[in-house]
DNA sequence: ACACTCCGTGAAACGGTTTGCAGAGTTGGG
DNA sequence: CCCAACTCTGCAAACCGTTTCACGGAGTGT
């Protein structure tokens, strides 16, 4: 059915060690002969069997992704990056959805770890007993999250709130609330941390609600905690929180940015297309995928380089303004 | 390094052969003989090599999927559908994002097409001789198009459409504008003969605009174009674009749905988190990428059922409302 | 004639699993 | 008590397409 190397090398007139040659050493064959090889598997639509290859040489050509839901536009985002960057080097990858649980995930990377060169885990919230379970089967890299000597790459969320911070408190605000996201998450440790160093630093003093679940339903939520603590900005762990805050402020009507700055985290893609475009940290997601697939590859030793940060980025759009003469409070 | 079959054996004190066939075919060994395998497999934290076992059985435990753009919340939910039908046959997806890539895609699908047992085509513009090449490597099945004799599944547009223009001749109106998206969309044909057919029927003129490309953007643009043709109503190709409608109709004073009635096409999960929560037609993105995989599986000939459709179904939100007494033109 | 290079060949891994076949043990009927 | 039938287990081959090792033949320079 499927054609294999050994058409390809009754149609070429040669032995199947050329042709596998062909591909893989191509200055070992006679460039002649090559022609002839390259010719036959070109007609024959001849594509080589990466299974069968991963048999001998031991790389699979495959590399794993899991994430905790691929309709996140977060994760997705990042997957995106992977996906890029492995086809790239002539890599696919195996994609498992955790369905948000952990268990799910432990089993998932059990089921591909034999099938890939290595695994790109994003895995905000599960537990390190799951998570040191699975070490050893397969290289593994982290994303947005440290864990016990497991390379990883990560995004300078704490930076990110700085940069939030130090913006609104030039446009004059000095009490800002910030709804943080789950309390398991290692992003969110580091943005509560980068608040607490900024703030103080900034004369700003900041209001910390929450944990809220980081949806549209959670900055709803949130919003009108912010609005009783009489606060003039509201900085959100995401941008999914950020719009839910928006939403909510317009339904109460407060104006934004006039009576209330919001900023938001991630910068997705619709972070842009709300009424008033989302002020937001941008998070180099796909950056992230991209390099985690390059540790995961590039590195022989995947320890060398045990955490590889990346920038983030505050985006001005139309969210944050100047100071109001009197803040909002109902 | 790895722990296989052989190594649960010598733990169990049986041999390959039995603890092979304790997962297989379970009543085929003792029951007690089972339960030493079971146990000895747990704590050594046995995962079958499904690679080796596609080896001899043919059958790999993994199904593909290719689509254009994962970050693209359509596409993400059609292969979140996949992702947890796969799953729940044992089954692990493979990703191809194809970048919007033709080229890329079919080669991806080469890729592939040794190590799956089938796969989900999600490629509304691929050109048909691309497509033709690629099959016959591997069981295919699209989703939301149709493809000389190729099974798919399909969700019903055309009725979506019905619904939409029902719904808006009952609020009143008369004139109501089309945004239309890619030309070349199976998608976008069937959503054009639903509105040619049901329009009349409703005793409603439309007004055909485009084709604009099927993003926020793309909406931003379309909506000057209706605001001139005096239409009271736009439905718009997808979500996307009903936003960027949103949008442009907000900067230019026109409000929803007071003076203008938006509905929009998907129901991805932004369309609920607009300013005014988006009345848009559900199309079953998920439940495609469940269908599509159940195809795969279940059907030993995957040429039984070759076409399954998926209703689609109007979510009346807060952006369609009854006819208003003047006609927002400027 | 010898050593050497260049290029191509045949055949052996690669490897974890499934599976055909046979044998060991047990049961039951004649 | 013996043989047939049945149940369970073990041995070893087969499975796949590729890479790669060891080798040989032809040509070339010395």
């Amino acid at each position: 059915m499927a054609v294999t190397i050994h058409h390809v090398a009754r149609v070429a007139e040669v032995s199947v060690s050329t042709v596998s040659r062909a591909f893989t050493v191509p200055d070992m064959v006679h460039p002649q002969t090559r022609r002839k090889v390259l010719q036959a598997a070109e007609e024959l639509g001849y594509q080589p069997n990466r299974a069968a290859r991963g048999l001998v040489t031991g790389r699979t050509g495959n590399i794993g992704v899991v994430v905790p839901d691929v309709a996140n536009p977060f994760f997705s985002a990042v997957l995106k990056g992977c996906a890029a960057r492995a086809r790239g080097a002539q890599h696919v990858v195996f994609l498992a959805d955790a369905a948000e649980d952990p268990r799910v995930e432990a089993e998932m990377v059990g089921a591909m770890a034999k099938q890939v060169d290595g695994i790109v885990l994003c895995s905000p919230r599960e537990n390190s007993a799951e998570l040191h379970r699975v070490v050893g089967t397969s290289p593994l890299v982290l994303v947005n999250r440290v864990e016990g000597g497991l390379p990883a790459v990560l995004m300078d969320s704490a930076d990110g709130v700085r940069q939030a911070v130090e913006h609104l408190a030039a446009l004059g605000h000095r009490r800002i609330a910030y709804l943080s996201g789950p309390a398991a998450s290692w992003a969110g440790e580091k943005r509560l941390g980068g608040l607490r160093a900024a703030a103080p630093a900034c004369d700003v003093e900041a209001v910390e609600l929450g944990p809220f679940p980081p949806t549209f339903q959670g900055g709803i939520q949130a919003t009108d905690l912010a609005l009783a603590r009489g606060v003039t900005a509201v900085l959100a762990f995401n941008d999914l929180m950020a719009i839910g805050v928006l939403n909510r402020l317009a339904a109460r009507g407060v104006s934004v940015p006039g009576q209330m700055s919001v900023i938001g985290f991630d910068d997705i893609e619709m972070a842009s297309m709300t009424t008033e475009p989302l002020t937001t940290v941008q998070m180099p997601m796909e950056a992230a995928g991209r390099a985690a697939v390059d540790i995961l590859l590039d590195d022989p030793q995947p320890a060398t380089e045990l955490q590889r940060w990346l920038p983030t980025q505050l985006i001005v759009r139309s969210t944050t303004a100047p100071l109001p003469a009197t803040p909002a409070t109902r």
